[in-house]
DNA sequence: GTTAGACTTAGAACCAGTCTAAGTCTACAA
DNA sequence: TTGTAGACTTAGACTGGTTCTAAGTCTAAC
């Protein structure tokens, strides 16, 4: 591996603020995804960080991504049965889902306004809040 | 097979209101999830339809889950990564989706006001609008 | 320097879901 | 009643995303 500052610079901190330890194939990662607003599936970032030459394996593309989701780097967007999107983006917003693209696109929260949640009951907590509005840009024009 | 009257009974009817041909096998699977509200795998489902004796096969579960999706039947809900849940609820309604458990419930549509969606653009047709709210039963009492 | 513990790796394994090719059923025509 | 066509069902092979395993690498601390 080359000897890079892997100590000190800001994703490094970033990475430890959210008790990850961060190591070369780690940051790599996290360069290329964190801080950006970016949705995309294991399979796409595998290739994208391994664009010049292999260097991470996909054993880690995968500990990585299930890592980064539980310590609040990433969360995961269930929009396609075949497969897992990740997306950067940690602010509050939801999804506008291409049905035949399988693209994208951030909502803002706000533009969205939800009622008072129906109450989930005793001891219930809720963990978090995803809409999904899925779009088709149809056959028109 | 055995001789029913597969014509003239009420699910065959609906079957047939929605384009679907009537067979034994999608007169049993539609017995035993539809017109009841119902959260289901394929694979539970595969299970519930063969408790007694092998009848139906894995790709005929696959085959009618589709089919009854496309035409309007049952829903796909997508709140676990590894694998589709169905749902025979066909009004307009959310979900609660219980993190450890797996345990889906429903939502009436009227409990959740969302407010007026934002444009998704031109000539872009909404084709649904999903809500899930993520909730952990914390381990209490 | 050694060591311990955490991380990474290649490749095997797993499993939900799809495909294939052969067999079955049903409706209908002759 | 037989033949035929088209739709459906089936077992089992296959696919592809994801996880597991066991061996190797790295690094921090002694």
């Amino acid at each position: 591996m080359h000897h890079r500052d892997h100590q000190t610079d800001s994703v490094s901190q970033e990475l430890r603020a959210h008790g990850v330890i961060p190591t070369a194939q780690r940051l790599r990662i996290a360069r290329m995804v964190l801080n950006r607003p970016a949705h995309f599936s294991a399979e796409q970032l595998y290739e994208q960080v391994n664009e010049d030459g292999a260097r991470v394996s996909k054993a880690t593309i995968y500990n990585t991504l299930g890592l980064f989701v539980e310590k609040g780097l990433l969360r995961q967007v269930l929009v396609d049965p075949s497969k897992v999107f990740y997306d950067s983006n940690m602010t509050p917003h939801h999804h506008f889902y291409d049905v035949e693209s399988g693209e994208l696109a951030d909502i803002d929260a706000d533009e969205i306004q939800i009622g008072a949640l129906p109450d989930a009951g005793e001891g219930v907590e809720i963990e978090g809040v995803d809409v999904v509005i899925r779009v088709r840009r149809s056959a028109n024009r």
